[in-house]
RNA sequence: GCGAGAGUGGCGGAACUGGCAGACGCGCCGGACUUAGGAUCCGGUGGCCGGAAGGCCGUGGGGGUUCGACUCCCCCCUUUCGCACCA
């Protein structure tokens, strides 16, 4: 055997998993199972180091738990479809499945000279009929229970190109190709009603204990659950959360989209010049508009509606703040209360009046700087004064329900989910549209509707797919007469939001799935992937595992137990991308140190979740450890030919401290995988192992540690080959999830032919783990001046004598009175004198 | 503006429940081996004072609780992320 070569020793190993089909699973009642995912890829061309990195982490998982006896299911596939196989097409005129199938095949090669535990057989790409004849499927049955429906909606537009864009494709306004002025265009869009889930989502949210805090929260937000009131002024219901603020309402407004907006127009004076105002408002930049970076405007309809509270009537004007899909479109202006409804009305000179109270300094419309959001009482509020506010809200919702003009709701910031693309590279929408019997679902029987073969891309125009006459004319599957198929296709998140039931049965023809396989793997244990998921990716997971779950397929509501979002790695201070010139290219750094050292760098520079900069010496670093753990394991597997028997051995101090160390680094390796999946320091406590075998062999001279091929002495006390023996075989196992192929080339090495799964993870024995003696230091005043050595089991009064008897804390007691000793057990011993 | 997180040596980071701050690695310095060393092994490496023993200071800043604070509380600064006219 000579010196550490990965090149060889990785191609070996990954051939032997590939024949031996290694990772692959089937259900096993009789095992604990364990579901490992990370997000799958889109399939871009080129995985970097950032990728390796959520890969890793998940890799890590799998293989421990396999070792620790359970059933792990770790499957990996493509997010395949998707705009920039189409843009692509459209730039090198290859067609996107080519680019799609080409980029898979690439990038796979490279996630396997990873060495990643993958079940392969279970592999699966979004592009494939086979796998989008089910999201066709489940449409169907959305359809059929209305959670999918059509609306007419606005989308990007691009006048030059003709055609829809995504909101990725805006570029600063602008179309992402062409730079002209996106404007906005009414479509008939298909929507799925994500809403109808939102409360039990929001509150189910509650439970998912291990799932980051930030997540939570993002998607909490996401949701936005607000509850208030419509309250309708005439023939115009607002929506508001302040309703014990109604007194205040100077004013209504409508958002420039609002639906009267257009009659109120018809029956002004002038109407072009209503509809123009109102459309300068539409036009302006939607980001600007909602994010408060334009101006607040407005403009007075010279209509006036009656408060329902008051009786007063107050003006309606349009407003360029009111958003038109939020709530009812309209708002109740109570500048008193509300800052921005202050500024409009300060701006336009529009009546102030003040209805809530704080305590202490009273407010005066007059003097006031700002609105008072805040809570107090109500003044000049009729019968309600002298209310404090959660009070009011209620009573005051109460009664406008019970007069009719309004009643408490619950609106939520959340939107049913748009999914049409008008574009050829994603699932192609299963509905027929009739002329006689309108929207007919295809039929299960021919599902799927297959992508039909485009060979031209212009990227111009409507769909793709609208212009294939032998796609859209079809008989409608209920009358038979001459129809036309939708030729939207889907959003590629549909895609994403189930392939993990899916791969628990990837290829069942019959279903989507077998819910009793899923039954069996479901729920994910660990999910890992970049927190650029954090909502929407994994809302809609959320919810489409309900909607499995309303259609009979599974049992559980969450999808993802636990939930961990790993850092990116950045180059040179920024995310790696081609265009900045900075990716790190995983192979390049195989060719050079190989996979085992790759993954244990990015498994040791720094915790899974947090964003770390790529450095090529840290590399070497881990490549240098490595070197260390071959040479050492060589050497010894010869030198300490010890099979692991205790009885009847007798340890010197030196060898109990070092089978100490052993156990002691298998207890805390184990948990810093699982459950804490603290990987840097699990890599750091292998590391201190490593440097204390060092120590042990220099002590015993159990040399030479060397490159060279020199035959090692074998070492003649049975104990001291114990202890090494026991040492490298943990070291050799613990280190097998992060540099699987030397491990097991090392494990074959030291004479087992079962590979490290089956040799299983190895165990902490406490008794061995126990320090006999530890050293404790003893503060006086709150500084340590000295430190003791006693039994690991010295009761407090013999610690406490020993402290007061160390040399060193002596002349810190000298003429003072002990106040107070403080006995932390096997930590420290605190005297506080006088 | 609102919300959440972070701030520790030259650098990446560790410290799990309030109990020896700086594990482990990178870098740097020294020694050994050597024709050689960019290999390997051993040692050193927060700052200041000191020959040493040892002492003082030290986890963004300021205050507090405690025998004891990187850790808990209050105020402030910096920074990252998310949300952002949602009525």
């Amino acid at each position: 055997m000579s010196s550490y070569r990965p090149q060889d020793i990785e191609q070996k190993w990954q051939k032997h998993w590939a024949d031996t089909r290694a990772f692959e699973v089937t259900e096993d009642p009789s095992k604990p199972k364990f579901y490992c995912l990370e997000m799958f890829a889109y399939p871009s061309g080129h995985a970097h180091v950032g990728h390796v990195r959520n890969y890793m982490i998940g890799d890590i998982m799998a293989r421990c738990m396999r070792m620790r006896g359970f059933n792990v299911l770790h499957p990996f596939g493509w997010d395949a479809f998707g705009l920039p196989a189409e843009n692509a097409a459209i730039k090198n005129n290859l067609h996107p499945e080519k680019w799609t199938l080409d980029n898979i095949a690439h990038m796979k090669g490279q996630l396997q000279r990873l060495g990643i535990s993958y079940a392969w057989e279970r592999e699966l790409a979004t592009c494939m009929p086979d796998y989008y004849r089910w999201n066709q499927w489940l449409f169907t049955r959305m359809f059929d229970k209305g959670l999918a429906y059509r609306r007419r909606s606005n989308v990007n537009w691009c006048e030059s190109c003709q055609t829809v864009l995504a909101n990725e494709q805006v570029v600063d306004g602008g179309c992402w190709r062409c730079s002209t002025v996106v404007t906005l265009r009414e479509l008939d869009q298909w929507c799925l009603r994500i809403t109808a889930y939102a409360d039990e989502l929001l509150a189910a949210a509650e439970g998912l204990d291990q799932w980051p805090e930030k997540v939570l929260t993002m998607q909490k937000n996401w949701i936005g659950r607000s509850e208030g009131a419509r309250v309708r002024f005439e023939n115009i219901e607002v929506f508001t959360t302040r309703i014990d603020t109604i007194y205040g309402a100077m004013f209504v407004m409508l958002a420039p989209e609002h639906p009267l907006v257009e009659q109120f127009a018809e029956e002004s004076d002038d109407r072009a010049a209503f509809l123009a105002k109102a459309a300068r408002f539409r036009a302006q930049d939607k980001s600007g508009r909602m994010t408060g970076d334009v101006e607040k405007e407005g403009f007075d309809t010279g209509r006036k509606v009656m408060n329902p509270f008051t009786g007063e009537t107050v003006p309606v004007w349009v407003a360029n703040f009111v958003l038109g899909e939020y709530g009812t479109g309209a708002v109740m202006g109570v500048p008193g209360h509300d800052q921005r409804d202050f500024e409009f009305a300060r701006k336009y000179d529009l009546p102030i009046r003040v209805v809530v109270q704080p305590d202490g300094h009273p407010l005066t419309a007059e003097t006031m700087t700002e609105a008072h959001a805040a809570d107090g009482v109500l003044v000049e509020s009729g019968e309600w004064n002298g209310l404090p506010w959660p009070e009011a809200n209620q009573k005051m919702t109460a009664e406008a329900a019970s007069r009719g003009v309004g009643e408490g709701t619950v609106q939520y910031r959340l939107k049913d989910w748009g999914i049409s693309r008008q574009r050829y590279w994603g699932t192609p929408i299963p509905i027929i549209h009739c002329p006689s019997c309108g929207m007919v679902p295809v039929p299960d029987a021919d599902l799927p509707v297959v992508l039909p073969t485009v060979t031209e891309f212009t990227g111009r125009g409507d769909s793709p797919l609208a212009q294939i006459p032998e796609f859209v004319n079809v008989a409608c599957p209920k009358c038979s007469g001459a129809a036309r198929r939708e030729t939207d296709t889907m959003d590629t998140f549909v895609d994403s939001s189930w392939y993990f039931y899916r791969f628990c049965d990837p290829h069942n023809d019959q279903l989507p799935f077998d819910p009793a396989k899923v039954a069996y793997w479901g729920p994910v244990d660990f999910y890992s992937g970049g927190v650029e998921h954090a909502i929407l990716h994994l809302i809609y997971s959320r919810f489409f595992s309900r909607v499995f779950r309303d259609v009979g397929l599974v049992t559980i509501d969450e999808p993802f137990t636990r939930l961990l979002t790993q850092g990116m790695v950045l180059s040179h201070g920024a995310v790696m991308s081609k265009s900045k010139g900075n990716v790190v290219d995983p192979d390049d750094m195989i060719q050079s140190f190989g996979a085992d050292a790759l993954r244990l760098y990015v498994m040791f520079v720094a915790p899974p979740e947090k964003e770390v900069e790529w450095s090529d010496s840290g590399l070497e670093g881990a490549f240098r450890f490595l070197n260390r753990v071959w040479r050492v394991v060589i050497h010894l597997a010869k030198a300490a030919r010890q099979e692991p028997a205790v009885a009847g051995l007798a340890f010197d101090d030196g060898e109990r401290a070092m089978r100490r160390k052993t156990h002691v680094t298998i207890r805390r390796v184990t948990g810093d995988i699982n459950p804490r999946v603290h990987l840097n320091t699990a890599v750091a406590a292998l590391m201190e192992l490593v440097n204390e075998l060092y120590l042990f062999c220099e002590q015993r001279g159990v040399r030479p540690l060397g490159v060279d091929d020199e035959p090692a002495a074998v070492v003649e006390r049975p104990e001291t080959a114990f202890v090494l023996r026991e040492a490298i075989e943990a070291l050799v196992l613990m280190l097998s999830p992060f540099t699987p192929h030397m491990s097991e080339e090392l494990w074959e090495y030291l004479g087992h032919t079962d590979g490290v799964v089956a040799a299983g993870w190895p165990a902490c024995d406490d008794d061995v783990a126990r320090e006999e003696s530890i050293e404790i230091p003893v503060q006086v005043n709150g500084k340590v001046r000295g430190r003791i050595t006693v039994a690991a089991d010295a009761n407090e009064t013999d610690i406490e004598a020993a402290a007061i008897e160390a040399p060193s804390v002596l002349p810190y007691l000298d003429g003072k009175t002990i106040v107070k000793v403080i006995v932390a057990k096997g930590r420290l011993v605190s005297l506080v004198v006088k």
